[in-house]
DNA sequence: GGTTTCATGTAACATGTTACATGATTCT
DNA sequence: AGAATCATGTAACATGTTACATGAAACC
């Protein structure tokens, strides 16, 4: 098992931003990486024993009160971190169900495509409304974010925003042109 | 080892066009799920012994000519499919390794992130030929594809030529505001 | 006092990719 | 004759998710 990869740079992101225990990892995907990036925590824990193992990160000292684990990254995890994205990103497979379905729509009846298609519409306009609202708390107030990691982050919200609508659009043209086909 | 879920209805929504090999069944996602569904060997081909085990498909008689093994979907096999295409679509689970590498951009040079942005608007804009391409391949000849199924592939291309440009327009943007930036 | 959230962790499972092995046929 | 494509298949690896177990602290 190596339940390394990928997973590795999140943490290392994360951490150069600021030191954090394994929970505050997960939160921080969950929150401010929603939609783009997902982790678990039957992947953080492990892979942060193993990033100590390596040297990437360490426990960060006198921290370790309580019951929580913070660390925080080294000069070997910046290192990494810098190396990482310096690298050619690969074009990641792609497996859309929804795509799928519709090929293979001939066996469905034009009713439960066209519901298909509404019930992803609605997800979409969902998705829409939480980037706006995470933008909008972006600008107003000034958050735990700098303001040049800011310029960054309402780069990747813009991405979910156009993205979201661009599928929105989609939805509705598709099932427009679903209405207009007899049978 | 399962080795089965999700390919197992792009297998039978394939064999529900036309009985193919295992062969056939790449190819046929290589060019025409190209960019929304992929499949390698390595899942194919047990993945069509499990399914002839279970019933799902069977061998096309007479056609077991020279090397080919033909498979061809039963009605068990279609009742199956009906059944996966009523189901509701799992929001799939993202990650970007684009967005996180422009969160953690603060480490990386502005010229490298626009740079990296550069890279993904090409391909992006070379996937948006590829389907404005593939959409004339299926309004001009009728291909082997049938009326009413071209409806559902026009709607795919669609898909693909909308997402695309959305892609193109956020690198350009993105492009311009780090431009913007001083430092 | 009970529920929710915080907090860490493991084991089993699910899923998907890559590399390798083999050999026929077709194209140049 | 040699290269490319057709064709089938396996084993090892890489990766990721879910379910379970445990218990403290905070909230109501």
């Amino acid at each position: 098992m190596s339940l390394v990869n990928k997973s590795i740079y999140a943490i290392l992101g994360i951490l150069s931003i600021q030191p954090s225990t394994g929970y505050d990892i997960k939160r921080y995907s969950d929150k401010v990486l929603s939609g783009f990036w997902n982790e678990n925590f039957g992947h953080i824990y492990p892979t942060l024993k193993k990033m100590i193992e390596s040297g990437l990160i360490e426990n960060v000292p006198g921290e370790v009160e309580d019951r929580k684990i913070k660390y925080a990254i080294t000069e070997k995890g910046k290192g990494e971190l810098k190396k990482w994205l310096s690298e050619e990103i690969q074009t990641p497979a792609v497996r859309s169900e929804l795509m799928l379905k519709l090929l293979f729509g001939n066996d469905m009846s034009k009713e439960a495509t066209i519901d298909m298609l509404s019930k992803q519409k609605d997800i979409h306009e969902e998705n829409l409304i939480k980037y706006l609202t995470m933008q909008q708390e972006l600008t107003c107030e000034g958050s735990q974010i700098t303001a040049k990691r800011s310029v960054y982050y309402n780069a990747i919200l813009r991405k979910g925003i156009i993205n979201s609508a661009a599928n929105i659009e989609w939805c509705e043209e598709t099932i427009e042109s679903l209405k207009k086909l007899k049978g």
